[in-house]
Parts: structure tokens; sequence; C-alpha cells
DNA sequence: CGTTATCTACCAAGTGTTAGGTAGGGCTTG
DNA sequence: CAAGCCCTACCTAACACTTGGTAGATAACG
């Protein structure tokens, strides 16, 4: 097939940036991962700015994708909502990686502009589900929604943050459940 | 002073790691910050690796104090938890800075092992005054209050994160607004 | 043949780090 | 007190290596 070599680098690549980040990121390590040579990927990708644009767009794609699917599979919105969590866990799951925008939002002074705007789409994108969610159940008026969507998808956020720093998925689970004990996250 | 150069290195390595982390710390650049040049730096850290170790020490060991100062100011135990977000809003105010410690934790994976347990103690820090402050206040047995003590350190720090990527301080005053409607945070 | 995909070989810039030197202040000792 | 000495704090210059990126040749293949 031919754009399986650009496929098996977007996938190396969003591996690699979930555990090292967009600094981490490096043409020669990732044509290894890839078994081709480093110049060969600039027959895909222009330069390595155009690379985690194209990385951070399909991993908010992806996301958005799993979300719907998770939407379909629980149709109970509350239900659904508490189920949110086990997308980040995923990533813990995996080698103990981390959600890479929430990698990148760290590195944004560093980030060229078109990564950015990914990155900020990754979280609209949660935020608009979250909020979507919360309005079907009825734990948010349409007015307050967005803003408790933001709690929710910082808070786990930030307890993957936490978790990966010491490579303890159960530090995740605790903190997921405190979350739901404070009433942020449905019961 | 014979250690005005340590403290400017360490001052200046504090700043730039709060803004581009451990991997975007320079000798070069930050030997420009402080004026002098980068071979000299090592008249006062012999590597990288001690560089990052007592920068990464010497945050937390600053953050401990001004948290006992808080609580020296504000004693009433809930009245003093309501003001712990302070602390992470001031890195913000700060050119949109983060934790140091929250972009270390992403970078675990390129961390040396000795920045690492320094990291990991800014946490234990944290939670731990979180924890003694949350059981002060009746607000958790003493059972359950490092869990809950741990949730709000996490998500506190991502409301930082999450703001930071938008620089929009703003953000991150409602998401600690939601976290205290939703009871996460005493209100 | 021409397009696509890959290669080898290279470059300039930037990285942490080392070697070796210099200016000056304070110490000891004749 | 002066001479010698060492230590602190900094310097210039270079090293080996990694980085993103480029030029041009070479296959593979319809």
């Amino acid at each position: 097939m031919s754009s399986s070599a650009r496929e098996a680098i977007l996938a190396a690549a969003k591996r690699t940036a979930q555990a090292r980040g967009y600094g981490g990121l490096n043409f020669r390590d990732l044509a290894d991962d890839v078994g081709i040579k480093a110049a060969s990927i600039y027959h895909h990708f222009p330069s390595k700015a155009e690379l985690g644009t194209a990385v951070a767009r399909r991993y908010w794609e992806d996301t958005a994708a799993q979300l719907d699917a998770m939407l379909a599979e629980t149709a109970d919105p509350v239900r659904c909502l508490r189920r949110y969590p086990e997308m980040f866990r995923k990533a813990l799951e995996s080698n103990n990686r981390m959600c890479l925008c929430s990698f990148m939002s760290a590195e944004v002074d560093d980030l060229p502009d078109a990564v950015k705007k990914e990155v900020q789409t990754f979280a609209d994108v949660n935020v608009a589900w979250l909020s979507k969610l919360l309005v079907a159940a009825g734990l948010a008026n349409s007015k307050k929604s967005q803003q408790r969507a933001r709690a929710i998808f910082a808070a786990v956020a930030g307890a993957q943050l936490i978790a990966r720093s010491r490579s303890d998925i159960s530090l995740y689970d605790t903190t997921i459940d405190s979350y739901r004990a404070a009433g942020l996250l449905p019961k």
C-alpha cells in the first residue's frame, strides 16, 4: 500500500511524542522505529513542524472517533460520562505514556503555531463532548456546562500527569475515584 | 558575595525550566541570561543533571516555605485550603509559566534519576500539606485525606496546564471555581 | 519512461562537556 | 612586610555528538 509508510511514521511519531513530547521527537530514531532512513521521512512530510501538525491532528481525530464510539456503545449519558477517564487511562496502560496534547501543552513555548492550533483543538473536542453529555445528563445547564466540562478535562489530565510521574496507574484510579467522591464526576 | 553567581544560575534555570522544561534548558542560553560564559557554569554545578537536581530541590523547598508562610498568615484551615490555588496561579502570572515539576513530570522518561526524585518530592510536599489541612478542617478523615489531597493537587496542576496552553489565566480561574462548585475544593 | 519511494552523503547549527589558561584576593612563610 | 602560593571564578577554544534539513543517485514498478 502506498500510504502505509506514511501511516507507520504517524503511528511511531505518536507513540514517541506521548513519551517524550514534541522536543523528544527526532527523525533518526523515528526512522529507525519505522525501518527506513531519516531522509526518507521527508518524502512524506516536508518538515518536523508539518509532521507534528499531522500527528496532533490525527490524535484529536482519533480521540473524537473513540469518544463517539463510546457514546454509541453507552448511550446513557451518566454512564458514558463515568467512562470518560478510560480514555486517559489507556495511555498510562501503554507503557506509562500520556496524552500527547497534555505533553505538548507544556511545550507550547517551543511549538510551531500550526501544532499549537491542533493541540488546542484536542482540548476543544474533549470539552465539547463532555459539555454535550453534561447537558444530556441534566448535570449542568447549557450555560455552565462548558466550564464544568473544562474542569473535568483538566482534572483528568492532571491525574494522568501525576500518575505518570510515579509510573503508578493505581494513583490514577484512586484520584479519579476521589473526583467522583467529591462530585466532580458522576458516581 | 561568593555564592551570588550560583544563586543567579539557579534562579535563571528555574525560570527557563518553568517555560521550556528540563530538555529546554541549555548551558549557553542559561549563561547568557546570567551574564557569564557556558563553561563557567561548571564551576558551580558539575553537570546538567546536578544543576537540574539542585533547581528541582530548591523549587520544592521554596514551595514548602511558601505553603508554611500561607498557613502562618491564614490560620483557619478552610480559608487556607481555599487559597492553595494562588500558588499555581503565580506561575501563570509570571509570563504564562507553569509548575516546574508538572513540566518535568511530563519529561520523566528523559530525566536523570536524581531529578526525578526531587520532582516526586515536590508532589509529596504538596500532598502532605493539603492532607494536613484537610484533616485540620475536618473535611476528610486521616485515612482518606491523602487520596483527597492528591486529587486536589492533580486537579490544580491540570487546570494550570490547560490555562497555559491557551495563555489565558481566566481559564485557570474559572476551572478552579468549578472545582469549588463541585466540592473538590472548599467554597 | 516517469513517478514514487527510498537511499547515501553531507551540511550548519546546537548540544553537553573538557582542557587549559588567566586575573585577582587571601593565605602562609621567610 | 614582601614573596610565594593556592584557590576561586571566570575565560577561550575545542571536542564529540545530535539535530533538522538538503542534494543527488538509485531502485521499484506500472
